[in-house]
DNA sequence: TATCGTTATATATTTGAAAATATAACGGTC
DNA sequence: GACCGTTATATTTTCAAATATATAACGATA
């Protein structure tokens, strides 16, 4: 086995392999950890403007990230109702389930392949 | 097996796992793809300056890459001429060798990861 | 029907990162 | 010693992305 570090980053500092996922649709990506987020939050308050503002983030920003999903996923993440009791919300459907389910599947196999690399970061 | 899919997303478009690796320093991260990069186009131009040029990037943003670098590194990965024939140039370090070939291996494994990600992409 | 907070959308403003620009020192070559 | 193109650094400018702001429609409730 090949355990032999090379001396080449420095050793008194904290080194770690760290990275990113997202999916892309012809090249574009749509679903990362951002959006994950946002639909959890979507869930837990029942509002796109209130999921938002738990994570300091625009309403019109928060908006264009569930659209751009709505447009790569064959049925709609989040299902809005404008006006009513409260002002109205946003629900979640099945299939924004199925992506928050998929993804924490994904974020840990991607986390075991991180650790493993930073475990083996002989250099 | 599980080889259902769940029909979630578009079946029209080509979906795809991306994503990036970078090397951190106690959560500050200096090493990803731009600067390997342009540790490769140093060694084959001979000048930080001009490696810039070919990767269409600032000549301060590539010396604060390298600069950045540097500062992670046991030893610096840029041994710099100032003056002299042509102006001067700059010319990698053995580190920088051992950074670049320790990337090329990072690359492909995490490549094998979004390959087998994507093609297990049943949803 | 007036009120409320939300969705939906357009426009204006801010801001932060990148690039552009400027300047000086360096050291071989001619 | 004048001339290069490079390194090194500070300052200014540009630009795109994010935020902020504004406005209207919505629909249950009172």
């Amino acid at each position: 086995m090949d355990t032999a570090a090379k001396n080449i980053l420095r050793k008194d500092i904290r080194i770690k392999v760290n990275g990113a996922l997202w999916i892309e649709g012809d090249g574009e990506r749509f679903l990362g950890p951002g959006p994950i987020e946002l639909l959890e939050r979507i869930g837990e308050t029942g509002s796109i403007s209130n999921a938002a503002k738990e994570m300091k983030m625009s309403y019109k920003k928060a908006w264009d990230l569930i659209n751009h999903l709505n447009a790569h996923t064959a049925q709609p993440v989040v299902i809005p109702h404008a006006g009513g009791e409260k002002g109205g919300g946003s629900v979640l459907t099945a299939a924004a389930q199925e992506l928050i389910a998929y993804h924490r599947g994904l974020r840990q196999r991607f986390a075991a392949f991180l650790e493993a690399e930073t475990k083996n970061l002989k250099i």
